[in-house]
RNA sequence: GGGUCGAUGCCCGAGUGGCUAAAGGGGAUGGACUGUAAAUCCAUUGGCUAGCGCCUACGGAGGUUCGAAUCCUCCUCGGCCCA
């Protein structure tokens, strides 16, 4: 592949490349030379449950991979006793040697879901090699390279500054160690988020102070959550976990808003963009037909074929043809008649007595597909027999 | 260090002695509609209890009062201004 068609590829769903210019140029180089680029990506240890979101930036890093470059993974062991200033998070608890291992078997473990994992494709730091070993006086040097009013054009910092939140002193220094970070490793790109944008152009600036050629830092878009307007994150529930089951998956897909659909195509998957552009035009395909395509193929990715295609016969069977699902959750009961609302707490389709009781007022409840319409109606478990709350929570009875 | 303002339910935010499990909005959930889309409409949104009712909750700890989210004292955390 020529260096301007790599070019091309690694520029899909990117937001920015500072600079084009110089991405080809050291691609150039380094087929010259026979040398591979070294593509960094930061992970920090405090989350390790990836997903989707996160693996825009992994999907991309894996086209560096298989462009033969070098993935170099910081496990941002140091900077997270920091944690990178996005709002809520100010400073966080210092994690032990064994949280931040465990962490990290279980990041390379999920992430190598989407990243080559092959020694030679990858290379793995922990960011305290060297920001440990750093004596005051190296970061004062360090703190000298930035002034408050760049460090204010951080936008998470001016929106806080304005809005007269606290922000700490030390947040002041995540950028410069991650920035670091890059000088240290000798990066030749950085993979980021939007939201990484500052830090990552901060290692620009730091390795050309230590004298070495700046990385070239490419941008990648947030990508938004199921719920079409935020971002994409665990604590806000609005994820797909790369663990997570090929019914969820699928499912979770099939609730995103329409117009988010082009988006999860471009970032998610390698589909042309031309193709793309037909699946997501409604005058073209039906949309819901575009919908079960992303599902199948998001699913394909992080399962295999044949569980996605499993995925989408189950989804039509229950929620087109109101069938059951051909898996539920079983759920062992004592014989004997149980009250409704307490059958359904004790099978966990429900949190507490009084949401169960609301169920069943709201018409949510069925019990062998039958509606149940009084809470305090005697249920005489039967082997089998199937509850269901809602459209999607059920559980079949096992009599003990 | 001084002054001043603030901390309310998942989030935002009203409430300044009883009618407050706490307005309103958002979100979430259930129902109708449907393509688990969007839009719209209705409902629900602390826990326990078959029910009467009981318990927990307005940053924390005490206090005043028949009664406190609301008043007082101390404490913790934060904003702003002055030094």
């Amino acid at each position: 592949m020529d260096i301007a068609e790599q070019v091309k590829v690694l520029k899909r769903g990117t937001v920015e490349v500072f600079r084009e210019d110089e991405l080809a140029q050291r691609l150039a180089e380094a087929a010259k030379s026979g040398r591979q680029v070294r593509a960094k990506l930061g992970m920090d240890p405090t989350a390790p449950d990836i997903h989707l979101g996160h693996t825009v930036v992994l999907r991309k890093l894996r086209q560096f991979q298989d462009l033969g470059h070098k993935a170099v993974l910081i496990i941002g062991d140091y900077t997270a006793l920091i944690g990178d200033p996005t709002g809520q998070n100010t400073t966080r608890p210092m994690l032990s040697p064994e949280q931040i291992k465990a962490n990290a078997a279980t990041y390379f473990e999920q992430a190598g879901k989407v990243l080559d994992m092959s020694p030679d494709k990858v290379e793995v730091r922990f960011n305290s090699e060297w920001l440990a070993e750093l004596r005051l006086a190296d970061v004062i040097k360090l703190t000298a390279s930035m002034t408050v009013a760049r460090m204010l054009e951080r936008d998470t910092f001016e929106i806080r500054y304005k809005k007269g939140d606290p922000i700490g002193i030390h947040e002041f220094l995540y950028p410069l160690m991650q920035g670091y970070d890059s000088v240290a490793i000798k990066s030749d790109v950085e993979l980021g988020g939007t939201d990484q944008t500052f830090n990552n152009l901060v290692g620009r600036d730091l390795q050309r102070m230590a004298g070495q050629p700046a990385q070239i830092v490419i941008t990648m878009p947030i990508l938004v959550g199921l719920d079409g307007v935020q971002k994409m994150s665990k604590s806000k529930g609005n994820y797909i976990g790369v663990t997570d089951a090929p019914a969820d998956m699928f499912g979770k897909v099939m609730s995103i808003p329409d117009s988010l659909m082009e988006n999860y195509y471009t970032l998610l998957t390698d589909l042309p963009l031309d193709e793309v552009k037909t699946l997501c035009d409604p005058a073209k395909t039906h949309p819901k037909q575009a919908k079960v395509r992303l599902g199948k193929m998001i699913v394909e990715q992080f399962h295999n074929a044949q569980a996605a295609q499993k995925a989408a016969e189950d989804f039509d069977k229950v929620f087109a043809q109101n069938q059951l699902p051909d898996d539920m959750p079983l759920c062992e009961v004592a014989a004997g008649p149980i009250m409704a609302s307490k059958l359904l707490v004790q099978c966990g389709l429900v949190e507490t007595g009084g949401e169960a009781k609301r169920m069943v007022k709201q018409g949510g409840v069925r019990v062998n597909d039958s509606r149940v319409d009084d809470p305090n109606q005697e249920i005489t478990p039967a082997e089998g027999m199937v509850l269901q709350v809602g459209k999607r929570k059920f559980a079949k009875l096992k009599v003990k």
